[in-house]
DNA sequence: TTCTGTGCAAATGATTTGCAGCCAG
DNA sequence: CTGGCTGCAAATCATTTGCACAGAA
């Protein structure tokens, strides 16, 4: 699997567009914090290594390295969405609690399996999925 | 199963809020038309039936509806929440094309299963979930 | 040189909220 | 009566876009 800066920048070229230091600096930052990440959040990280750098840029970034497919985008319920790296994490799933809002990473190749097959029997062919559980955790049960 | 209307009633109640004939009409309209509703499109059919209703009502409303347990809610990803009965409709995930935008809505009960026994793995007891398949729909790829 | 990219501020679109009067309990 | 409800318009919030200038290729 190649790195995400290459595949970056090889879409970057097979779409005519240019690679630039912001570019550069917010895939960078992008990789390195992982976790579920808002724009915005992204823009502090980013803003703390260059000031200079504008909100929108991160926005038409974001969309950029989704489109790349080097960043899944997320969709949690709250108005906001949310990307992280799809190359260097494997694929999860989310366990959420809806009282103190615990998001768990959670995988079940059986599960996996059994879309496939769901959608093969509707004709599909998978791209991706989302799957989110919503629930208690054990903690916000008892208490 | 009590019936919605109940359901909504008595929710109101045990909350000390009151009921009212918008409430009345946007819930008879909501049940009454079923499918993944943004509050925007039910908004323009209670309007049909009651011209002097505000669009805030409906948003208040739809929220009551689902804290009351009668309104599912769901997130496709672009950004609008669309609410659909859960009484009256049996729970139901989806299969979504992502080149025409065909919706489909399935059922697997062994992946059903599946995740309640990860969740159960995890001390979570599931009070709902989400799941959300993209692909390409066999028309879309033979064409 | 030629476009594409950038920062800024203004625009958008969905949803929320403040307020003054209305009305269900 | 009283406190919750309503419509309206203004306010928010995340995200997008127009624009003039900057800077990759």
């Amino acid at each position: 699997m190649k790195d995400p800066q290459t595949i970056f920048h090889e879409y970057l070229v097979r779409n005519k567009l240019k690679m630039t230091p912001q570019r550069r600096l917010i895939l960078e930052v992008f990789l390195a914090s992982g976790e579920h990440l808002a724009s915005e959040e992204l823009y502090r990280q980013v803003r703390d290594r260059d000031p200079s750098i504008g909100q929108a840029t991160v926005y038409r970034t974001l969309k950029l390295l989704h489109d790349a497919g080097i960043a899944g985008s997320y969709h949690f319920g709250d108005g906001v969405v949310r990307y992280e790296p799809r190359y260097g994490q494997q694929h999860h799933d989310h366990l959420i609690c809806e009282r103190c809002g615990k998001n768990i990473e959670v995988v079940d190749e059986k599960i996996e399996r059994l879309q496939e097959e769901l959608a093969k029997r509707h004709g599909f062919v998978l791209t991706g999925h989302r799957m989110y559980l919503y629930g208690l955790c054990s903690e916000c049960r008892t208490a």
